[in-house]
DNA sequence: GACCCCGAGTGACATAAGTTACTGCGCTCC
DNA sequence: GGAGCGCAGTAACTTATGTCACTCGGGGTC
């Protein structure tokens, strides 16, 4: 038990929220935790589920979503490691606003409310700390906002792909070369639509000379020419 | 001076982040804010400046909305007197997210930043209204997604119809009836749209004989009808 | 009264998005 | 080897959305 409630300690000193809190006040918190274990595509909690506590990722990557009535799904959010979920409903007491699920194999610090709570109160630049954080996830839903109201579907693949090439992508004789990271279907719903349109629209862009398509495999061709696709009107 | 700094306390009272703050705290942040008038159509603040405080509305009403670069636009949301804007630039340090736009004449208690950070340091319940107050952002953020995401244009309208007859329309024989609260271009730019497709939906929903539009004045005839709209797949 | 501007209604059209219904490929499991 | 399955490609089609270009009427102004 020792030595799981100072591995606990070690986890919670490498998250955003507690990253320079001091060692008793880690031990503190540790000793208050709870580890959970998730399999790939467990689920933490569901969307409209009462909240007891908050998540933090020690291990592993979650994905937030929301779902429609006919089965479809729009991603809020993909956290990895360090980062906490839903931070929200463990303040303003309501049910968790969307769901989420482990993308691999994930392992979960809880605290549950009231713990999380009181120590807000006696800690508050903690309470600013998860300001910043919820800030962060305000921006991002904002972004995500801009996208669906302002942007073709084509145009958010776009900017997906762009992003790709650019953290994972390899300069090789034919372009920028990398791998989707997931099915179409799940970019689909990253994106918000489904699965065809993910397909059409990288063939489009094969047979316009932007890229080339081979399955997962995409060797981006011209970066410029797809860059300049983003800041024309739809 | 001392009339204006007691009305300024008064003011603080009624907003949700401070109405339950003693006096003296009230009065002692109440010293370290300034008033600000604006007018109606009159900026607040642009999207991507910098942010210097927090603005309270003591009076008044103001629009939340990001732009395209088409000149689009998309509402984030509506405030009233007692409520704040743009509580997450504040903590966060980054710029505004969005812009800002008076409706009606209105006045607006600001707060410098350090102040106010300052402030939520020394009072941590401070910080947790805070919280829950960019919750309740965060769920209307989460819920736009939902909408852009999942509905049509003409659900989203038949949406926003079915709140205005719950909460502006009077009983007649003729059905619940209300005046649109604004111009169609403003409705548009509230559900990310343009004019045209308002014009075009409400139409529908009168050959449809759901409802009985007249210019502004709008009379619902079948709220059964439009609720079972929502429901179906689009 | 003539003029003009703004909000609204509308038709014609172009394009994006979503649905249905297939085919085909590579995999795993019997 | 063959059945079953998940993923991907695609064609044909429907519907939703957005654009352009008008018209129309009311309320001001000169």
């Amino acid at each position: 038990m020792t030595s799981q409630r100072i591995d606990l300690a070690a986890v919670l000193e490498k998250t955003a929220l507690f990253s320079n809190l001091s060692q008793p006040e880690l031990q503190m918190l540790a000793a208050r935790s709870v580890r959970k274990l998730f399999s790939t595509g467990e689920l933490l909690f569901s969307e409209g589920e009462p909240c007891n506590g908050l998540h933090i990722i020690a291990r592993g990557k979650v994905r937030l979503f929301k779902t429609s009535v006919n089965g479809r799904e729009q991603v809020l959010s993909v956290n990895v490691s360090g980062e906490s979920v839903a931070e929200i409903p463990v303040f303003d007491g309501g049910p968790y606003p969307a769901s989420a699920v482990a993308l691999e194999e994930t392992e979960i610090v809880f605290i549950s409310r009231r713990d999380f709570s009181a120590y807000c109160l006696e800690h508050p630049e903690v309470a600013l700390k998860v300001l910043t954080v919820v800030g962060a996830r305000l921006r991002n839903l904002v972004g995500i906002i801009e996208e669906l109201s302002f942007t073709t579907i084509r145009q958010r693949l776009i900017s997906v792909l762009l992003k790709l090439a650019e953290s994972e992508g390899k300069k090789t004789a034919r372009g920028i070369e990398f791998q989707l990271p997931a099915s179409h279907q799940q970019l689909a719903n990253q994106l918000g639509t489904v699965r065809e349109l993910i397909s059409r629209n990288l063939m489009r862009l094969q047979a316009e000379g932007l890229l080339d398509v081979d399955a997962r495999q995409i060797v981006v061709k011209d970066v410029k020419g797809l860059s300049a696709l983003l800041d024309t009107t739809p």
